[in-house]
DNA sequence: AGGTTCGAACAAAAAATATGTTTGCTATGT
DNA sequence: ACATAGCAAACATATTTTTTGTTCGAACCT
């Protein structure tokens, strides 16, 4: 087993299981309990999970949104699909912002060797995107969130309130026609709700699970958005509904 | 010889003779013409050298400012001396703006670990500064510059209208009693100079051969600086012509 | 107190990288 | 247009780096 499917694994069987010993995992992936305890050091750096003595436990299980590298592994494909649906959309010399989080970042990854003028809401996006030569990459000022890299706070909103941008890809942590674009963090919110106010089409990047989703701070009702771009797993109903509100949904 | 004490060794060879063919490199170097080719072809992308159909020449030479993955390897230590008795001179606590260039970048990693308000001006600095636990940062808006990564424009020097530091850490390209604080880039200097305007006090840092030297756009007079931190090989006349003025000089 | 877990140190194994050679192609100058 | 030097892809080899397992003393929990 290669050193990146073990982590893949031991992450995966953590999360399932809740907590895992250590010498469990060595005999799941059959390789010796240091190396283990090695893979564990690693993952819980990065976030993925929890070290106790004698094993390790999933960071899950409350109501939180699940940290940037757990999220920054599952559904790679989707997100790329979602981001190449999206990067069509989006024609050579538009000024687009791009909102924070890990689909949103396979989006900016799309449109890096394009023709436009980009401004990231993120850390991880701006250093996928600076180096683009054809790009002319735009940074709002801010705080960034530890993990997230997402830029918050006045200096952030004032950026963006200083600019008029041709689309808006924006992310979530749930999206219903019923309740509308919801995030989990506060500041978060206030900034998606700057990024919308200041681009004349908004584009809503969603994996499935987010339409039957609806998280703390409202964002925007459904009807302040242009376009939503999500995978064909999406529940019929929820698209169903969002059409019905005159959004435009691709399915990808 | 190992291949980064090739790559310096090319760097220097280039830099001194202005050009060279790929058959003298790999003479000098004791290695084949393929290994030169990869080399080179490396050193190009860094930007460190130009290419062309048989050899490489110098990107110096103009009357510009050598790019910044040149100027980054040359007097690391110096710099680091710089930057550690920088550090000493900021207290925990202080909010401190740390200009962009490479000498800022040695006091940016030298801050690191310390319990402060930072704002870089560079995605360099920014790099280096993310993830540290005890550290607020604060990022400017702005375009980052190709290479040097500093952030300039509008939307910066709003950010920085926007507050007030203890402290500003300020690189430069000259710096003499006589004529100023000075800068190559046009854009670089307005960003300076707001940041000057933001911060109650003013370190700058600049290795011995800047106080020899002035360059095109006026930042601030000498007189608007508190703080010098320099190497200890700095012309004694500049020195004493500088502490002549108010300036506290600092040799390391 | 006693067993367990941990992490440093080292050695072995595996993987990745760097290098050199060959070969066929491309650009450049005459 | 042609000759030549330079170039890059492909491959084999060598070197370095990374990964892994083992051992052992220290740290830790109950």
């Amino acid at each position: 087993m290669a050193s990146v499917d073990r982590h893949r694994h031991i992450t995966d069987a953590v999360r399932r299981a809740g907590q895992l010993s250590v010498a469990e995992l060595a005999e799941q992936t059959g390789t010796s309990e240091m190396t283990v305890r090695r893979d564990l050091e690693l993952l819980a750096e990065q976030g993925l999970l929890e070290r106790y003595r004698g094993g390790a436990r999933s960071v899950l299980l409350r109501g939180e949104e699940p940290p940037f590298a757990l999220r920054a592994n599952d559904g790679v494909e989707v997100k790329q699909r979602i981001a190449a649906a999206v990067a069509e959309m989006i024609a050579d010399g538009e000024a687009v912002v791009i909102d924070a989080g890990t689909t949103c970042l396979a989006v900016a990854r799309a449109l890096a060797h394009r023709r436009l003028t980009v401004m990231p809401l993120s850390l991880h996006a701006t250093n996928a995107l600076v180096g683009a030569p054809q790009l002319r990459l735009l940074l709002p000022g801010g705080e960034p969130r530890p993990g997230e890299l997402a830029l918050t706070g006045p200096l952030a909103e004032a950026s963006l309130a200083a600019l008029r941008f041709d689309t808006a890809v924006i992310g979530c942590c749930g999206l219903t026609a019923a309740n509308g674009l919801t995030a989990y963090d506060l500041a978060d919110a206030a900034i998606k709700r700057a990024a919308i106010a200041a681009a004349h089409r908004v584009i809503v990047v969603a994996e499935a699970a987010k339409l039957s989703r609806t998280a703390l701070a409202l964002v925007a009702p459904a009807t302040a958005l242009q376009a939503v771009v999500t995978a064909d797993d999406a529940p019929d109903e929820e698209v169903d509904a969002l059409k019905a509100l005159g959004v435009a949904v691709r399915q990808v």
